[in-house]
DNA sequence: AGCCCCATGTAACCGGTTACATGATTGG
DNA sequence: CCAATCATGTAACCGGTTACATGGGGCT
C-alpha cells in the first residue's frame, strides 16, 4: 500500500535517483521496509507519471547520467494526507513463528538447531543497529525534529531485535537448550 | 512463500475444513500468520491436486457438507523437511515506522495523535493474549511437546504486543505527550 | 581480456487482497 | 419474510520477487 509513501519521505530527507534510493533503504528505512531496486524504479515511473515527483537529469564525471528525483508540490501534498491517516492495526506475519509452533511435527533437534542460528542472526544485528546508535546519535538528548524521528525508529529496530532475541531465548531454554 | 506449509501444520494439529481452518487462523496462528478463506480455499485445492492432503466429504445435521483434509503421507514428508529448513532472518514492514520517520514532512499533531490510538489497540491486543494465556495455560510449568510450543508461541504474541508498546511509548513521550 | 561497479530498466511470475457468487438452513 | 450463518468457491487486481538485459567506465 505505500512504497509510493515511503519513497517520498526518503526523497523528503533527500533527492536522489533510483540507485541511490535503493542503497539508502538498506542502510535506513529498510530495517522496516524493504524494497529492490527494480521496484523502486518502477514505482517511481509511476509517481512521475502522477506528477508527485520532479526529474532532474544529472551528468556525471566518468558514470552514467543519474535522474534526480524530488517531491512536488503534489507528492508533498500526498504525503501530509497520507501522514495524518488514521494508523491500521499492524499485523506481523513470521515464518519462524509457525516453525515453533509444529515442530512437534518433525525433527525438532533440528528446529532448535536453526532457531538457535537465528538467534545469533538477530543479534548481529542488534549488535549492528546500536552501532549505529552510537555513531550518528551520540547524544540524544539535544535531538529534535527529523533528526528525532530517526533515532526513534532507530531504537524501534533495536527493541524489534530484542524482541526476537527475547523470545528465541525463551523457546529455546523451555526446551532444554541454554543459549549463548 | 508458506500458507501450504501453516495449513499442513494446523491440519497436523487437527484435520478440518477450509472455513474451519479460516477460524482457527483467526485465533492461534494468525497472530503470526493471517489467511482469508479465499486464500485458504485456493491453496488447499492445491495441495489436494499435489497429493498432500487427503480430502473426505463429512455430510452435517441441518448444515452443508464440509470437506475435511488431512495431511497425507506426501503432505507429512513435506511439512518435515520445511521444518529441518534453516530459517532466513526475518524482515519486519513497517507502515508505521514510515510515518515516524516521517513525521516532520507533515501534521505531526495528528501522526501523534494516530500513534496514541495506535498504542492503545496494541494495549487491547495485549490484554487479549493474556487473557488466552491464563485460559489455555493456567500452569505453564507442567507443558511438554506440541501444548508447549503453542505456549510459547503465544508468549512471542504477548513479547510483541510488548515491544509496540514501549516503543510506541518512547514515541510519544520523546515527543512531549505522556501515555496512558 | 575479464570482471565488477554505476545506472536504468523489462518481463514473467506468484502470493495475497478485495469483491462477488451460490445455495442451503436456522432464528427473529 | 429477512437476516445471519455455514460452506465453498471464482475473478480481477495489485504489490513484490526473481531473473534477465543493456551499455559505459574503471581496475587488474
Amino acid at each position: 500500500m505505500a512504497l509510493e509513501h515511503a519513497l517520498l519521505v526518503a526523497l523528503s530527507e533527500k533527492p536522489g535517483s533510483g540507485l541511490e534510493l535503493a542503497r539508502r533503504f538498506e542502510r535506513t528505512l529498510g530495517f522496516f521496509w524493504q524494497a529492490s531496486h527494480q521496484q523502486i524504479y518502477r514505482v517511481l515511473a509511476r509517481m512521475e507519471a502522477d506528477g508527485w515527483v520532479e526529474v532532474e537529469t544529472v551528468a556525471q564525471e566518468g558514470r552514467p547520467d543519474k535522474r534526480v528525483h524530488t517531491p512536488s508540490a503534489t507528492g508533498r501534498a500526498v504525503l501530509r494526507e497520507w501522514l495524518a491517516a488514521p494508523m491500521t492495526l499492524e499485523e506481523f506475519r513470521s515464518e519462524t513463528a509457525v516453525k515453533l509452533r509444529g515442530a512437534s511435527y518433525g525433527d525438532r533437534a533440528a528446529v532448535l538447531r536453526n532457531l538457535a542460528q537465528a538467534r545469533a542472526d538477530h543479534a548481529t544485528r542488534l549488535t549492528h543497529y546500536e552501532q549505529l546508535e552510537r555513531e550518528q546519535f551520540p547524544d540524544p538528548a539535544g535531538l529534535t525534529g527529523a533528526a528525532l524521528d530517526r533515532w526513534l525508529v532507530l531504537r524501534g529496530g533495536v527493541r524489534l531485535e530484542q524482541f526476537w532475541i527475547d523470545w528465541t531465548t525463551d523457546y529455546l531454554k523451555a526446551h532444554g537448550e541454554a543459549p549463548r
